[in-house]
RNA sequence: GGCUUGGUGGCAGAGUGGUCAUGCAGCGGACUGCAAAUCCGCGUACGCCGGUUCGAUUCCGACCCAAGCCUCCA
């Protein structure tokens, strides 16, 4: 079966066949750094991550590119409030991103394109605009023209005449068309600037993932991935600016959009101000717990985000890591991939049917009764959960870190987990259930089994109360 | 107003023209000193109104409701 993805430019779900299965290449337009991100940002990232590493036994030769911006408005409003250099502001949120992302278990992109790192290529690129009649230069600025490109608005399904009349749209007096977009724009003494042909100035928004993709990936890439709010404008002005720069050739074959995360009934946006921070969601739940959230919905469908969704997360988890507790006697080697998970995922990335295939393959992993359908029957589910980034860590540390939040004293905790057994050998089950009540208060639960007591911790607020 | 998605059981969330999604929570039972974990069993969900059909949650049409984009946005 062949991988089939939901084309937006098409509308329609499509077979998956790169334009060179040597060299695949994929685009996912990443941060602009000027604060944390919040977690619908990471919805994209992970969901495309599960994406990547679908492609990658397909197709090794992968090239994955995933941007920084690095210059921007917001960037140099946030630098001049605190009066330091945009470096200062960019460097620090770059790590910041680069540490949750990997908290949240996606694989760092092959490519890592900084937009500063491409001024030149971006001027070029502009040039080139300019050449070929697509772009203009007014007062400092250099516009693309929408009138010169008969498939602007194409992929947004927009219509043009509507943008160069601009009803809705204040128009700059250096615009020829409403609908122009900024290339470039000058900067004053206060604003990052680079020399270009127009003079002093930086980019403007979108031009710098047109000529990042084409640096790294090349004129035509096969896969383009992000946030549907980026199809219109940001997404159909890179296809503007890269046909047309480049002899109209075809800027990217398979466009991806993931929905929107939603808080509280609308769309999480920072605008809104209704955003849950990456950054502080890590410090209260496992990162384990957050992805599993972000996949159990279709990437294309909205999700609705909230602290049940993550304590559900949570105990969903807590039983698939209890079933590989029980299986810890046993190597399961590399593992398998099964087919059912491959299956569900070739289907337009379908991460719901494919954690419904995780849950089955637990339930056969807990009957699994001889030695070899046990090895079996974790290694399918450990190569399963592999392909969606779940499911890799030591179980153990699973239980122990589960609730999120500081760790507890686990010294303290085997002492009273001792005497508990110890309290039960003498039949002293009263005394032997005070103890699991203490243990209980701080967070820890404890479980009897053949083998002797074992522990893990439950949510921070079950600790807390 | 234009363009686009959706409305599924207590909750999350797939999917399908006619026997099961799956998970979480809940209930009953087994096991246990009691629990927890595990196992067994249970609940007869597809917004509303028409149409097509032997049969519609699924296809078609209307309606109601919700969300996204329409130059900050993942």
């Amino acid at each position: 079966m062949p991988l089939r993805l939901h084309n937006s430019l098409t509308r329609r779900t499509e077979d998956f066949v790169p334009a060179d299965p040597q060299r695949v290449t994929m685009y996912l337009c990443g941060p602009t750094v000027y604060n944390y991100v919040h977690i619908g940002n990471a919805r994209g990232p992970v969901v495309f991550d599960v994406l990547t590493r679908l492609l990658r036994r397909h197709y090794p030769h992968l090239v994955f590119a995933r941007n920084i911006t690095d210059v921007d408005d917001k960037i140099n409003a946030a630098a001049q409030e605190l009066g330091v250099p945009i470096a200062t502001i960019t460097d620090k949120y770059t790590a910041i991103y680069r540490e949750d992302m990997g908290r949240l278990g996606v694989v760092p992109p092959d490519v890592e394109p900084h937009a500063t790192a491409h001024i030149a290529q971006i001027i070029t690129m502009i040039e080139q605009l300019i050449a070929a009649g697509h772009a203009y230069a007014a007062e400092g600025h250099v516009l693309f023209s929408v009138a010169s490109y008969a498939d602007y608005g194409k992929l947004s399904r927009r219509p043009v005449d509507e943008m160069i009349a601009g009803a809705r749209i204040d128009v700059a007096p250096y615009k020829r068309d409403a609908g122009d977009f900024v290339l470039w724009k000058p900067s004053n003494p206060q604003q990052p600037g680079w020399d270009s042909p127009w003079g002093v100035g930086r980019p403007g928004w979108h031009i710098e993932c047109s000529a990042m993709a084409a640096a790294h990936l090349g004129e035509t890439i096969d896969i383009h991935a992000g946030g549907n709010d980026l199809m219109f404008p940001h997404h159909e002005n890179e296809v503007a600016q890269s046909t047309c720069a480049h002899g109209g050739k075809v800027f990217a074959r398979y466009w991806l959009h993931n929905g929107m995360l939603d808080f509280g009934g609308a769309k999480m946006s920072k605008s809104l101000g209704n955003v849950c921070v990456l950054h502080e969601l890590l410090d209260r739940y496992p990162a384990e717990a957050l992805r599993y959230a972000l996949l159990s919905a279709h990437y294309r469908q909205p999700l609705d985000w909230s602290d049940g969704l993550v304590e559900q997360s949570i105990r969903t988890l807590d039983r698939l890591y209890g079933t590989l507790r029980g299986l810890v006697d046993v190597d399961a080697g590399a593992g398998t991939v099964p087919a059912e998970i491959e299956a569900a995922l070739q289907d337009d990335l379908n991460t719901p049917e494919a954690l419904a295939v995780i849950a089955r393959l637990a339930g056969e992993a807990r009957a699994a009764a001889t030695p070899d359908a046990r090895r079996a029957a974790k290694g399918a589910l450990l190569g399963a959960a592999a392909l969606l980034g779940i499911l890799q860590q030591d179980p153990e540390a699973w239980f122990k870190h589960a609730a999120g939040g500081p760790a507890l004293d686990e010294a303290e905790i085997q002492r009273l987990v001792d005497l508990r057994v110890s309290e039960k050998k003498a039949r002293n089950f009263a005394e032997a259930d005070r103890i699991r009540e203490q243990l209980l208060a701080i967070g820890v639960v404890v479980e009897d089994t053949a083998q002797g007591p074992r522990w893990k911790v439950v949510k921070a607020d079950e600790r807390a109360a």
